[in-house]
DNA sequence: ATATAATGTGAGCAACTAATCACATGAGGC
DNA sequence: GCCTCATGTGATTAGTTGCTCACATTATAT
Protein backbone atom coordinates (compact mmCIF):
# COMPACT_ATOMS: atom_id res chain seq x y z
CA UNK A 1 0.00 0.00 0.00
CA UNK A 2 1.38 3.56 -0.60
CA UNK A 3 1.60 5.95 1.74
CA UNK A 4 -1.15 8.07 2.16
CA UNK A 5 -0.67 11.90 1.44
CA UNK A 6 -2.72 14.77 1.89
CA UNK A 7 -5.44 15.76 -1.50
CA UNK A 8 -3.49 18.60 -2.50
CA UNK A 9 -0.46 17.08 -3.01
CA UNK A 10 -1.58 14.04 -4.16
CA UNK A 11 -4.08 16.11 -6.95
CA UNK A 12 -0.25 17.83 -8.26
CA UNK A 13 1.07 14.53 -8.21
CA UNK A 14 -1.66 12.97 -10.24
CA UNK A 15 -1.58 16.52 -12.34
CA UNK A 16 2.02 15.89 -13.54
CA UNK A 17 1.51 12.16 -13.76
CA UNK A 18 -1.29 13.19 -16.75
CA UNK A 19 1.42 15.80 -18.43
CA UNK A 20 4.23 12.77 -18.70
CA UNK A 21 1.52 10.55 -19.76
CA UNK A 22 0.40 13.37 -22.81
CA UNK A 23 4.02 14.28 -23.53
CA UNK A 24 5.28 10.55 -24.18
CA UNK A 25 1.98 8.75 -25.46
CA UNK A 26 -0.79 11.82 -26.51
CA UNK A 27 -3.86 12.67 -25.34
CA UNK A 28 -4.76 9.60 -27.02
CA UNK A 29 -3.61 7.94 -24.11
CA UNK A 30 -4.43 9.71 -21.40
CA UNK A 31 -6.35 7.13 -20.03
CA UNK A 32 -7.43 7.13 -16.00
CA UNK A 33 -4.94 3.93 -16.61
CA UNK A 34 -2.10 5.36 -17.51
CA UNK A 35 -2.15 8.02 -15.29
CA UNK A 36 -2.57 5.63 -12.27
CA UNK A 37 0.40 3.96 -13.77
CA UNK A 38 2.39 6.90 -14.04
CA UNK A 39 1.68 8.68 -11.02
CA UNK A 40 2.35 5.01 -9.17
CA UNK A 41 -0.88 4.78 -7.73
CA UNK A 42 -4.52 2.68 -8.24
CA UNK A 43 -6.73 3.57 -10.42
CA UNK A 44 -9.61 3.93 -7.93
CA UNK A 45 -7.55 6.13 -6.15
CA UNK A 46 -7.14 8.75 -8.87
CA UNK A 47 -10.77 8.71 -8.02
CA UNK A 48 -10.85 10.01 -4.13
CA UNK A 49 -9.06 13.15 -5.36
CA UNK A 50 -11.36 14.34 -8.97
CA UNK A 51 -14.52 13.63 -9.58
CA UNK A 52 -13.73 12.72 -12.95
CA UNK A 53 -11.99 13.18 -15.93
CA UNK A 54 -13.36 16.07 -16.67
CA UNK A 55 -12.42 17.71 -13.46
CA UNK A 56 -8.73 16.32 -14.61
CA UNK A 57 -8.51 18.51 -17.47
CA UNK A 58 -9.36 21.51 -15.80
CA UNK A 59 -6.87 21.18 -13.42
CA UNK A 60 -4.25 19.83 -15.92
CA UNK A 61 -5.15 23.47 -18.23
CA UNK A 62 -5.35 25.31 -15.09
CA UNK A 63 -1.70 24.14 -14.43
CA UNK A 64 -0.83 24.82 -18.08
CA UNK A 65 -2.44 27.86 -18.44
CA UNK A 66 -1.09 29.59 -15.33
CA UNK A 67 2.70 28.35 -15.71
CA UNK A 68 2.93 28.95 -19.80
CA UNK A 69 0.70 31.55 -20.55
CA UNK A 70 0.88 33.98 -17.41
CA UNK A 71 4.87 33.89 -18.50
CA UNK A 72 4.50 35.84 -21.47
CA UNK A 73 2.67 38.71 -19.43
CA UNK A 74 4.99 38.62 -16.50
CA UNK A 75 8.15 39.13 -18.76
CA UNK A 76 6.07 41.84 -20.81
CA UNK A 77 5.41 43.98 -17.75
CA UNK A 78 9.28 43.72 -17.22
CA UNK A 79 10.97 47.32 -17.82
CA UNK A 80 13.05 46.65 -21.43
CA UNK A 81 12.82 47.30 -24.93
CA UNK A 82 10.28 45.91 -26.55
CA UNK A 83 12.67 43.80 -28.60
CA UNK A 84 14.26 42.26 -25.54
CA UNK A 85 10.88 41.35 -24.27
CA UNK A 86 9.25 39.55 -28.11
CA UNK A 87 13.21 37.51 -28.06
CA UNK A 88 12.60 36.47 -24.06
CA UNK A 89 8.99 35.66 -25.06
CA UNK A 90 9.56 33.69 -28.06
CA UNK A 91 12.65 31.72 -26.58
CA UNK A 92 11.25 30.49 -22.86
CA UNK A 93 7.64 29.67 -25.00
CA UNK A 94 10.19 27.36 -27.37
CA UNK A 95 12.17 26.18 -24.17
CA UNK A 96 8.53 25.39 -22.29
CA UNK A 97 7.81 23.65 -25.33
CA UNK A 98 10.90 21.88 -25.75
CA UNK A 99 10.95 20.60 -22.04
CA UNK A 100 7.59 19.53 -21.63
CA UNK A 101 5.89 18.57 -25.52
CA UNK A 102 2.35 17.47 -23.38
CA UNK A 103 1.43 21.02 -23.45
CA UNK A 104 1.36 21.70 -27.01
CA UNK A 105 0.06 18.57 -27.78
CA UNK A 106 -3.06 19.37 -24.73
CA UNK A 107 -3.35 22.60 -25.55
CA UNK A 108 -3.81 22.06 -28.88
CA UNK A 109 -5.74 18.59 -28.60
CA UNK A 110 -9.36 17.84 -30.41
CA UNK A 111 -10.16 15.83 -27.39
CA UNK A 112 -10.35 18.85 -25.24
CA UNK A 113 -12.08 21.33 -27.61
CA UNK A 114 -14.50 18.88 -28.86
CA UNK A 115 -14.85 16.69 -26.06
CA UNK A 116 -14.29 19.28 -23.10
CA UNK A 117 -16.02 22.74 -24.05
CA UNK A 118 -15.95 24.74 -20.72
CA UNK A 119 -11.83 23.52 -20.37
CA UNK A 120 -11.61 24.76 -24.13
CA UNK A 121 -13.74 27.75 -23.55
CA UNK A 122 -11.03 28.65 -20.93
CA UNK A 123 -8.08 27.77 -22.87
CA UNK A 124 -9.44 30.54 -25.70
CA UNK A 125 -9.69 32.50 -23.30
CA UNK A 126 -5.84 32.50 -22.54
CA UNK A 127 -4.76 32.12 -26.28
CA UNK A 128 -6.51 35.72 -26.98
CA UNK A 129 -4.99 37.62 -23.66
CA UNK A 130 -1.53 35.97 -24.99
CA UNK A 131 -2.19 37.18 -28.44
CA UNK A 132 -3.09 40.52 -26.99
CA UNK A 133 -0.09 40.71 -24.56
CA UNK A 134 2.28 40.27 -27.58
CA UNK A 135 0.34 42.82 -29.55
CA UNK A 136 0.86 45.34 -26.76
CA UNK A 137 4.50 44.63 -27.58
CA UNK A 138 4.90 44.98 -30.72
CA UNK A 139 2.29 48.14 -30.95
CA UNK A 140 5.41 49.27 -28.61
CA UNK A 141 8.10 48.43 -30.66
CA UNK A 142 6.27 50.20 -33.17
CA UNK A 143 5.68 53.40 -31.49
CA UNK A 144 9.56 53.51 -30.16
CA UNK A 145 10.82 53.12 -33.84
CA UNK A 146 12.53 49.95 -33.00
CA UNK A 147 10.18 47.73 -35.64
CA UNK A 148 9.10 48.70 -38.96
CA UNK A 149 6.08 51.32 -38.71
CA UNK A 150 4.10 49.94 -41.49
CA UNK A 151 3.15 46.33 -39.69
CA UNK A 152 0.09 45.89 -37.85
CA UNK A 153 1.04 44.32 -34.28
CA UNK A 154 -2.02 42.09 -34.03
CA UNK A 155 -1.23 40.01 -37.27
CA UNK A 156 2.52 40.16 -36.57
CA UNK A 157 1.70 38.79 -33.08
CA UNK A 158 -0.40 35.86 -34.44
CA UNK A 159 2.84 35.57 -37.35
CA UNK A 160 5.15 35.05 -34.62
CA UNK A 161 2.85 32.71 -32.42
CA UNK A 162 2.09 30.75 -35.55
CA UNK A 163 5.92 30.13 -35.80
CA UNK A 164 5.86 28.62 -32.21
CA UNK A 165 3.33 26.83 -32.79
CA UNK A 166 4.44 25.15 -36.27
CA UNK A 167 7.90 25.17 -34.51
CA UNK A 168 6.27 22.54 -31.81
CA UNK A 169 4.04 20.65 -34.30
CA UNK A 170 7.02 19.68 -36.29
CA UNK A 171 8.88 19.07 -33.35
CA UNK A 172 5.94 16.29 -32.33
CA UNK A 173 5.69 15.13 -35.55
CA UNK A 174 9.65 14.84 -35.87
CA UNK A 175 9.95 16.15 -39.13
CA UNK A 176 12.74 18.41 -37.49
CA UNK A 177 15.76 17.67 -38.84
CA UNK A 178 18.21 20.06 -36.10
CA UNK A 179 17.61 20.34 -32.86
CA UNK A 180 14.83 22.74 -31.66
CA UNK A 181 16.83 25.29 -30.05
CA UNK A 182 19.00 25.07 -33.42
CA UNK A 183 15.81 25.82 -35.64
CA UNK A 184 13.91 28.15 -33.05
CA UNK A 185 17.32 30.40 -33.25
CA UNK A 186 17.26 30.58 -37.57
CA UNK A 187 13.31 31.14 -36.89
CA UNK A 188 13.76 34.01 -35.15
CA UNK A 189 16.94 35.66 -36.68
CA UNK A 190 14.63 35.84 -39.95
CA UNK A 191 12.05 37.22 -38.22
CA UNK A 192 13.88 39.59 -37.11
CA UNK A 193 14.87 40.95 -40.68
CA UNK A 194 10.93 40.54 -41.08
CA UNK A 195 10.21 43.31 -38.77
CA UNK A 196 12.77 45.41 -38.65
CA UNK B 1 -29.67 -4.50 -48.29
CA UNK B 2 -27.00 -1.90 -50.27
CA UNK B 3 -26.77 -1.94 -53.76
CA UNK B 4 -23.22 -3.63 -54.68
CA UNK B 5 -20.76 -1.73 -56.22
CA UNK B 6 -17.25 -2.04 -56.68
CA UNK B 7 -14.18 -2.17 -54.39
CA UNK B 8 -12.40 0.99 -55.95
CA UNK B 9 -15.99 2.70 -55.27
CA UNK B 10 -17.05 1.89 -52.17
CA UNK B 11 -12.92 2.62 -50.85
CA UNK B 12 -13.94 6.28 -52.44
CA UNK B 13 -17.51 6.45 -50.45
CA UNK B 14 -15.60 5.27 -47.70
CA UNK B 15 -12.59 7.54 -47.14
CA UNK B 16 -14.93 10.54 -48.24
CA UNK B 17 -17.12 9.43 -44.93
CA UNK B 18 -14.08 8.98 -43.17
CA UNK B 19 -13.08 12.78 -44.12
CA UNK B 20 -16.70 14.14 -42.95
CA UNK B 21 -16.63 11.97 -39.70
CA UNK B 22 -13.17 13.50 -38.54
CA UNK B 23 -14.34 17.38 -39.79
CA UNK B 24 -17.37 17.16 -37.77
CA UNK B 25 -16.19 15.37 -34.90
CA UNK B 26 -12.30 14.84 -34.75
CA UNK B 27 -10.14 12.20 -35.47
CA UNK B 28 -10.94 10.99 -31.97
CA UNK B 29 -14.23 10.05 -33.37
CA UNK B 30 -13.16 8.21 -36.14
CA UNK B 31 -14.19 4.75 -35.16
CA UNK B 32 -15.53 2.44 -37.70
CA UNK B 33 -18.98 2.65 -36.53
CA UNK B 34 -18.99 6.00 -37.17
CA UNK B 35 -17.52 5.74 -40.65
CA UNK B 36 -20.04 3.39 -41.41
CA UNK B 37 -22.87 5.47 -40.01
CA UNK B 38 -21.56 7.98 -42.01
CA UNK B 39 -21.19 6.20 -45.37
CA UNK B 40 -24.45 4.58 -44.96
CA UNK B 41 -23.27 0.80 -44.68
CA UNK B 42 -22.55 -1.96 -42.04
CA UNK B 43 -19.80 -1.70 -40.26
CA UNK B 44 -18.61 -5.31 -41.22
CA UNK B 45 -18.79 -3.85 -44.66
CA UNK B 46 -15.67 -1.64 -44.55
CA UNK B 47 -13.47 -4.38 -43.45
CA UNK B 48 -14.23 -6.04 -46.89
CA UNK B 49 -12.74 -3.27 -48.57
CA UNK B 50 -9.77 -1.98 -46.08
CA UNK B 51 -8.00 -4.50 -44.16
CA UNK B 52 -8.30 -2.38 -40.72
CA UNK B 53 -7.83 0.94 -39.73
CA UNK B 54 -4.24 1.24 -40.57
CA UNK B 55 -4.98 0.74 -44.18
CA UNK B 56 -7.87 3.02 -43.95
CA UNK B 57 -5.39 5.76 -42.24
CA UNK B 58 -3.21 5.08 -45.32
CA UNK B 59 -5.94 5.82 -47.93
CA UNK B 60 -7.17 8.93 -46.03
CA UNK B 61 -3.29 10.37 -45.57
CA UNK B 62 -2.66 9.56 -49.84
CA UNK B 63 -6.04 11.44 -50.33
CA UNK B 64 -5.26 14.13 -48.46
CA UNK B 65 -1.87 14.49 -49.42
CA UNK B 66 -2.16 14.31 -53.03
CA UNK B 67 -5.37 16.75 -53.20
CA UNK B 68 -3.80 19.47 -50.75
CA UNK B 69 0.07 19.01 -51.14
CA UNK B 70 0.09 18.84 -54.91
CA UNK B 71 -1.55 21.90 -55.06
CA UNK B 72 1.30 24.09 -53.98
CA UNK B 73 3.72 21.94 -56.66
CA UNK B 74 1.11 23.35 -59.30
CA UNK B 75 1.01 26.52 -58.29
CA UNK B 76 4.82 27.11 -58.17
CA UNK B 77 4.75 25.60 -61.47
CA UNK B 78 3.07 27.68 -63.25
CA UNK B 79 4.31 31.09 -64.97
CA UNK B 80 3.75 33.99 -62.75
CA UNK B 81 5.26 36.63 -60.49
CA UNK B 82 6.99 34.61 -57.27
CA UNK B 83 4.67 37.00 -55.23
CA UNK B 84 1.73 35.87 -57.00
CA UNK B 85 2.24 32.55 -56.84
CA UNK B 86 3.19 32.79 -52.93
CA UNK B 87 0.10 34.81 -52.87
CA UNK B 88 -1.94 32.38 -54.83
CA UNK B 89 -0.76 29.16 -52.54
CA UNK B 90 -1.35 31.16 -49.36
CA UNK B 91 -4.89 31.68 -50.12
CA UNK B 92 -6.33 28.51 -52.16
CA UNK B 93 -4.01 26.39 -48.44
CA UNK B 94 -6.48 28.51 -46.51
CA UNK B 95 -9.11 27.80 -48.73
CA UNK B 96 -8.92 24.25 -48.59
CA UNK B 97 -8.53 24.07 -44.69
CA UNK B 98 -12.16 26.26 -44.74
CA UNK B 99 -13.94 24.04 -46.74
CA UNK B 100 -13.01 21.00 -44.89
CA UNK B 101 -11.68 21.37 -41.56
CA UNK B 102 -11.24 17.74 -41.64
CA UNK B 103 -7.92 17.49 -43.27
CA UNK B 104 -5.82 19.75 -41.01
CA UNK B 105 -7.61 17.90 -38.34
CA UNK B 106 -6.37 15.02 -39.68
CA UNK B 107 -2.78 16.17 -40.86
CA UNK B 108 -1.83 16.85 -36.84
CA UNK B 109 -3.69 14.80 -35.41
CA UNK B 110 -1.75 12.40 -32.83
CA UNK B 111 -3.69 9.78 -33.69
CA UNK B 112 -1.58 9.62 -36.81
CA UNK B 113 1.56 10.37 -36.19
CA UNK B 114 1.77 8.74 -32.76
CA UNK B 115 -0.58 5.84 -33.82
CA UNK B 116 -0.20 5.06 -37.29
CA UNK B 117 3.88 5.57 -37.86
CA UNK B 118 4.09 4.96 -41.63
CA UNK B 119 1.08 7.20 -42.28
CA UNK B 120 3.16 10.06 -40.01
CA UNK B 121 6.30 9.38 -42.60
CA UNK B 122 4.55 9.33 -45.59
CA UNK B 123 2.57 12.99 -44.25
CA UNK B 124 6.19 14.58 -42.95
CA UNK B 125 7.75 13.50 -46.07
CA UNK B 126 4.94 15.70 -47.59
CA UNK B 127 5.09 18.37 -45.52
CA UNK B 128 8.58 18.65 -46.21
CA UNK B 129 8.24 19.36 -50.07
CA UNK B 130 5.71 21.40 -49.16
CA UNK B 131 8.18 23.64 -47.28
CA UNK B 132 10.65 23.02 -50.42
CA UNK B 133 8.09 24.03 -52.74
CA UNK B 134 7.47 27.35 -51.00
CA UNK B 135 10.94 28.12 -50.40
CA UNK B 136 12.07 28.09 -53.67
CA UNK B 137 9.42 30.21 -54.59
CA UNK B 138 10.59 32.65 -51.76
CA UNK B 139 14.04 32.32 -52.98
CA UNK B 140 13.26 32.86 -56.63
CA UNK B 141 11.42 36.26 -55.54
CA UNK B 142 14.99 37.67 -53.83
CA UNK B 143 16.20 36.63 -56.85
CA UNK B 144 13.74 38.67 -59.12
CA UNK B 145 14.21 41.58 -56.25
CA UNK B 146 10.64 41.05 -55.75
CA UNK B 147 11.63 40.03 -51.94
CA UNK B 148 13.61 41.96 -49.19
CA UNK B 149 17.36 40.84 -50.21
CA UNK B 150 18.24 39.54 -46.26
CA UNK B 151 15.43 37.55 -45.77
CA UNK B 152 16.20 33.56 -45.86
CA UNK B 153 13.74 31.45 -48.10
CA UNK B 154 13.62 28.20 -45.51
CA UNK B 155 12.96 30.61 -42.73
CA UNK B 156 10.37 32.85 -44.14
CA UNK B 157 8.31 29.73 -45.79
CA UNK B 158 8.36 28.00 -42.41
CA UNK B 159 7.06 31.43 -40.77
CA UNK B 160 4.90 31.40 -43.57
CA UNK B 161 3.09 27.90 -43.46
CA UNK B 162 2.85 28.36 -39.31
CA UNK B 163 0.47 31.60 -40.25
CA UNK B 164 -1.46 29.38 -41.84
CA UNK B 165 -1.21 26.40 -39.53
CA UNK B 166 -2.20 28.86 -37.05
CA UNK B 167 -4.88 30.29 -38.39
CA UNK B 168 -6.02 26.79 -39.19
CA UNK B 169 -5.58 25.48 -35.54
CA UNK B 170 -7.59 28.86 -34.05
CA UNK B 171 -10.71 27.90 -36.83
CA UNK B 172 -10.71 24.60 -35.43
CA UNK B 173 -10.94 25.74 -31.83
CA UNK B 174 -13.33 28.46 -32.33
CA UNK B 175 -11.18 31.23 -31.00
CA UNK B 176 -11.45 33.17 -34.57
CA UNK B 177 -13.76 35.96 -34.04
CA UNK B 178 -14.21 36.97 -37.64
CA UNK B 179 -14.82 34.90 -40.81
CA UNK B 180 -11.23 32.66 -41.69
CA UNK B 181 -11.18 34.52 -45.04
CA UNK B 182 -11.35 37.89 -43.68
CA UNK B 183 -8.98 37.06 -41.14
CA UNK B 184 -6.34 35.57 -43.74
CA UNK B 185 -6.71 38.34 -45.52
CA UNK B 186 -5.51 41.06 -42.80
CA UNK B 187 -2.70 38.20 -42.52
CA UNK B 188 -1.48 38.13 -45.58
CA UNK B 189 -1.49 42.03 -45.78
CA UNK B 190 0.58 42.33 -43.08
CA UNK B 191 3.11 39.51 -44.07
CA UNK B 192 3.45 41.27 -47.29
CA UNK B 193 4.96 44.18 -45.54
CA UNK B 194 7.18 41.62 -43.63
CA UNK B 195 8.42 40.21 -46.76
CA UNK B 196 8.82 43.26 -49.03
C1' DA C 1 -29.24 -19.96 -67.55
C1' DT C 2 -26.10 -21.25 -64.25
C1' DA C 3 -21.94 -21.16 -61.61
C1' DT C 4 -18.89 -18.54 -59.02
C1' DA C 5 -16.76 -15.10 -56.85
C1' DA C 6 -17.38 -10.59 -55.00
C1' DT C 7 -20.08 -7.82 -52.09
C1' DG C 8 -23.24 -6.98 -48.02
C1' DT C 9 -24.82 -7.77 -43.07
C1' DG C 10 -26.47 -9.03 -38.18
C1' DA C 11 -24.61 -11.28 -34.32
C1' DG C 12 -21.13 -11.58 -31.36
C1' DC C 13 -16.24 -11.69 -29.26
C1' DA C 14 -12.09 -10.04 -26.80
C1' DA C 15 -9.91 -6.02 -25.20
C1' DC C 16 -10.18 -1.69 -23.31
C1' DT C 17 -12.33 2.45 -20.80
C1' DA C 18 -14.42 5.30 -17.14
C1' DA C 19 -16.39 4.76 -13.03
C1' DT C 20 -18.15 2.45 -8.58
C1' DC C 21 -18.00 -0.13 -4.29
C1' DA C 22 -16.91 -2.76 -0.34
C1' DC C 23 -13.26 -3.18 2.33
C1' DA C 24 -8.30 -2.25 4.24
C1' DT C 25 -5.12 0.88 6.41
C1' DG C 26 -2.74 4.53 8.48
C1' DA C 27 -2.24 9.67 9.96
C1' DG C 28 -3.62 12.89 13.30
C1' DG C 29 -6.72 14.68 17.04
C1' DC C 30 -7.99 13.47 21.71
C1' DG D 1 -3.24 4.35 23.41
C1' DC D 2 -7.19 4.51 20.49
C1' DC D 3 -10.72 6.52 17.57
C1' DT D 4 -12.09 8.39 13.51
C1' DC D 5 -12.05 9.70 9.14
C1' DA D 6 -9.40 10.60 5.07
C1' DT D 7 -6.74 7.95 2.02
C1' DG D 8 -5.62 3.60 -0.67
C1' DT D 9 -6.98 -0.61 -3.42
C1' DG D 10 -8.65 -5.05 -5.84
C1' DA D 11 -12.72 -6.56 -7.92
C1' DT D 12 -16.41 -5.56 -10.73
C1' DT D 13 -19.66 -3.30 -14.00
C1' DA D 14 -21.68 -1.15 -18.04
C1' DG D 15 -20.45 0.71 -22.30
C1' DT D 16 -17.40 1.20 -26.35
C1' DT D 17 -14.13 -0.25 -29.91
C1' DG D 18 -11.86 -2.91 -33.58
C1' DC D 19 -12.60 -6.86 -35.68
C1' DT D 20 -14.39 -11.74 -37.18
C1' DC D 21 -17.64 -15.04 -38.93
C1' DA D 22 -21.41 -17.55 -40.77
C1' DC D 23 -24.64 -16.64 -43.89
C1' DA D 24 -27.37 -13.81 -47.57
C1' DT D 25 -27.41 -11.66 -52.02
C1' DT D 26 -26.13 -10.07 -56.47
C1' DA D 27 -22.95 -8.85 -60.31
C1' DT D 28 -20.73 -11.10 -63.91
C1' DA D 29 -18.20 -14.43 -66.63
C1' DT D 30 -19.07 -18.46 -69.31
Amino acid sequence: MQVKKSTRIRKEEIVQAALEVVGGKGVRALTIAAIAESAGMSEANIYRHFSGKDELFSALADFIGSSVMGNAATIAAEGRKPIEKLETIFFSHIKIIAENPGIPRFIFSEDVFLGHPDVAKSLASRIGSYVETVSVVIAAGVREEELKPEISPRETALTMLGMIQFTALRQTIGVLNSDITVESRKLWGNFLKLIC
